[in-house]
DNA sequence: CTCCTATTTAGAAAAAAATCTAAATAGTGG
DNA sequence: CCACTATTTAGATTTTTTTCTAAATAGGAG
C-alpha cells in the first residue's frame, strides 16, 4: 500500500532475486528458500514485505504456500517513475 | 552505477522529494535544503546518494552548486522494472 | 488425536542507513 | 591576503532494516 512501501520492497536485492525467481512461475516458500543462503525465517520476512507491497500474491495448497508475481502493481510503479522522471507517460 | 544503487537511491522519501523539487528546474543545495527540516549536512548526504546513482547532475556557479535531474537514467530504471515485472518493453 | 512438515511469528543481535554537530574545503569579493 | 558564504566531510549517535534462533501455528497423513 503506497508507493513508498513498494519502492522500499523493490530496493532490496534479495527481494528482487525472489521476484526474478517467480517470473519462472509460482513457487512455495520452501522452494524459494532453497535458492538463498538464508534461513526460512528470513525468506519469510522478505516474502511478507513483497506481499505487503502487493508485488506478490499467495495461494495456499495443502500445507504449502505458493507465491507468484502480481504483475499489475508493476504497471503502477512504472507509471509512478515516469512521473518522477518528468517523462510523459501514455497513461496520463 | 548499477541498478541496486539507483533503486536504493529512489527508495528514500527525502530523496524523492528532492527529485520532485528538481522537476521545477535546477536549484542550489541551499535552496533544496530550505524545503526540509534537516541540516545542510544531511541534505548534502542525500544529494551525494542521488549523484552517485547518476539521478542528478551538478553544475558549479560562483560558490553555489546547482543540481538538476538527469532524465536519461530514469529511462534505464523504467526499462529495468519492465523486465523485473516480466512486462514486454518496446526497447528490448 | 498425534505426529510430521511447511511456514510464520517473536524477540534478540547484527548490519546498514539517516541524521546531527563540528570542522574542513572551496570559491567570492573586497 | 582576509573575511564571508555555500557546501561538503568526518565522526558519533539514532533509527531502520536485515538476519538469526527458538518457539508457535497450521494443515495434512496416518
Amino acid at each position: 500500500m503506497g508507493m513508498n512501501e513498494t519502492l522500499k520492497a523493490i530496493s532490496d536485492p534479495v527481494r528482487r532475486d525472489i521476484m526474478n525467481l517467480l517470473k519462472g512461475g509460482k513457487k512455495s516458500a520452501g522452494e524459494i528458500g532453497e535458492h538463498f543462503q538464508l534461513t526460512g525465517a528470513t525468506v519469510s520476512y522478505h516474502l511478507s514485505k513483497l506481499k505487503a507491497a502487493d508485488l506478490i500474491a499467495e495461494e495456499r495448497y495443502k500445507n504449502f504456500i505458493y507465491y507468484q508475481l502480481n504483475t499489475s502493481v508493476f504497471e503502477e510503479v512504472l507509471s509512478w517513475i515516469y512521473t518522477l522522471g518528468g517523462i510523459r507517460n501514455e497513461n496520463d
